[in-house]
DNA sequence: ATGTCGGCATTGTGCCGA
């Protein structure tokens, strides 16, 4: 089964590029970030025609999350537990069901800039938010998934220029603190767990030519529990995804699970 | 630090978020 997470900046704006990608690539199941769309307004009739089960959870303008799955999804949920006043859409989670059933959780973690401020302090909300519910994902013994866009530099070694992000909310130290502990709940990072070194990058910005430059971070992160890490077979970043027309600013990473 | 982009409110362009 091969799953990708896509932070698209905008399905509207996106769509000939998706819709490319999805008919060369073929992936099983897709989580994609700022859809930044509604749900009403979600163009959905050129997925279903590629036979795409189809799952949004949208707002007005911003942020925005997705699942597209070509095999049947079940237990649909929107929004992350733990504060009913949350009115931002960064999280969707359902059961793919293949070989065996996987749970699949698709995330836009809050940017956080800028820190120190209210939504640096959303940003680290959110998170003790995601540390509970994950814990409670991974005590039910199910293969879980989470991928997404974490807005998390996990190490210096993610950014092409450290020195640059070091007093920003995607690179702090309380940020990092607060992914470990995620992490730490015993999930294995899936691009890490593979690949070792610097250079690897999953978002590149769209001012001062950052890509031609690889000038990049990785901050699009998929997280395995151990039921769902033993099954894993291959984890990839499709970098070149950032060189065609009319790219977003992140690019699909990708993992092969063996279910 | 800022060389860009998407969406919104809104009809010409400035603001916000990233």
């Amino acid at each position: 089964m091969q799953i990708a997470t896509f932070n698209v900046n905008g399905i509207k704006a996106r769509i000939e590029t998706v819709l490319d990608w999805l008919d060369r690539e073929q992936p099983d199941v897709a989580l994609l970030q700022e859809i930044k769309s509604v749900d009403e307004a979600f163009p959905r009739a050129p997925f279903e025609d590629r036979g795409y089960n189809l799952e949004t959870h949208g707002q007005k303008g911003f942020n925005g999350v997705a699942i597209l799955s070509k095999l049947p999804l079940e237990d649909v949920t929107r929004g992350l537990p733990g504060d009913p006043d949350d009115e931002q859409a960064r999280w969707i989670e359902a059961t793919v069901i293949g070989a065996q059933a996987i749970r699949i959780c698709g995330l836009y973690l809050p940017n956080g800039n800028p820190a120190p401020g209210p939504k640096y302090d959303y940003k680290l909300g959110w998170m003790a938010r995601l540390e509970a519910h994950a814990r409670d994902l991974m005590a039910s013994e199910d293969p879980v998934l989470m991928a997404g866009d974490y807005n998390i530099i996990p190490q210096d070694e993610d950014a092409a220029r450290p020195e640059a992000w070091a007093k920003d909310a995607l690179a702090l130290p309380a940020s990092r603190e607060a992914f470990r502990r995620i992490v730490h709940l015993g999930f294995t990072e899936a691009f890490r767990a593979r690949t070792r070194g610097t250079g690897h990058y999953s978002f590149w910005d769209y001012q001062a030519g950052a890509w031609d430059r690889n000038d990049g971070i990785r901050i699009d992160h998929v997280l395995l529990s151990p039921q769902a890490a033993d099954l894993m077979t291959d984890c990839r970043i499709e970098a070149e995804m950032r060189g065609r027309e009319k790219p977003s600013d992140h690019v699909p990473v990708w993992v092969t699970l063996d279910a």
